[in-house]
DNA sequence: CACTGGCGTTAGTCGTAGCTTACCGTAAGC
DNA sequence: GCTTACGGTAAGCTACGACTAACGCCAGTG
């Protein structure tokens, strides 16, 4: 929903190779599970989380479920890097300060 | 030092609020962990990981360690990011456009 | 030189996230 | 109808990571 559950869902690696997967298109559960190292319920475990995080989408084709990036987590994930860089660009400023004057003492 | 380990270290609620306070300025480890619900060594240990992710620095004021936010971390993320976007966007637009292609059938 | 305050480190406990196995519902094909 | 693919769910186990407690180190102060 938020940022929050966007960067917990990153923390983990396999979820992240899982999201790799579905950068070049859709695939189903199973495709995904048979090239990686892990069984076919934790994918479905791992996209379960990916798609409360709105990282993952996916439409219903019979039996298959085809799963594919969902662009809005990405979006709340990039706005919330972009406002903490603002909020974080005073102290950047001052710390670029006080060592230039830093250097000067040391001249 | 890659965009991973900053994935890793900003996985956890509590890093991210570390990393939070110290949007604003700089601030000792004892500073910090007043403000928390969890003790003094834990935020020691949050501080090494988001150092290892290139999320903090520190500078040494006598005994007192007084630690900041390292831009270098988020700008990992940010290319990381931005990379990922580009590479996913191709799919985005096969699924807007097969989108499209189911609503004209509807109609 | 003691001594005190401020941090880092280690050892060890404990909770939880991730994995597997097994089971159940569902959709298509015979 | 029955069977075969596909996938989500439940139960259980394991392992990793977060936390605390105790200790040790270094810098400044008397």
């Amino acid at each position: 929903m938020t940022y929050d559950t966007v960067l917990n869902a990153l923390g983990d690696e396999t979820r992240r190779t899982v999201l790799m997967r579905l950068r070049t298109g859709e695939r189903s559960v199973a495709e995904i599970a048979e090239e990686m190292p892990v069984s076919r319920p934790a994918v479905s475990q791992h996209l379960r989380v990916l798609k409360a995080a709105r990282l993952v989408t996916y439409r219903a084709e019979g039996a298959r479920r085809l799963y594919s990036v969902d662009p809005r987590g990405l979006e709340a994930l990039r706005s919330w890097l972009d406002g903490f860089w603002d909020k974080a660009l005073g102290a950047f400023k001052q710390a670029a300060e006080r060592e230039a004057a830093r250097e000067r003492r040391m001249r």
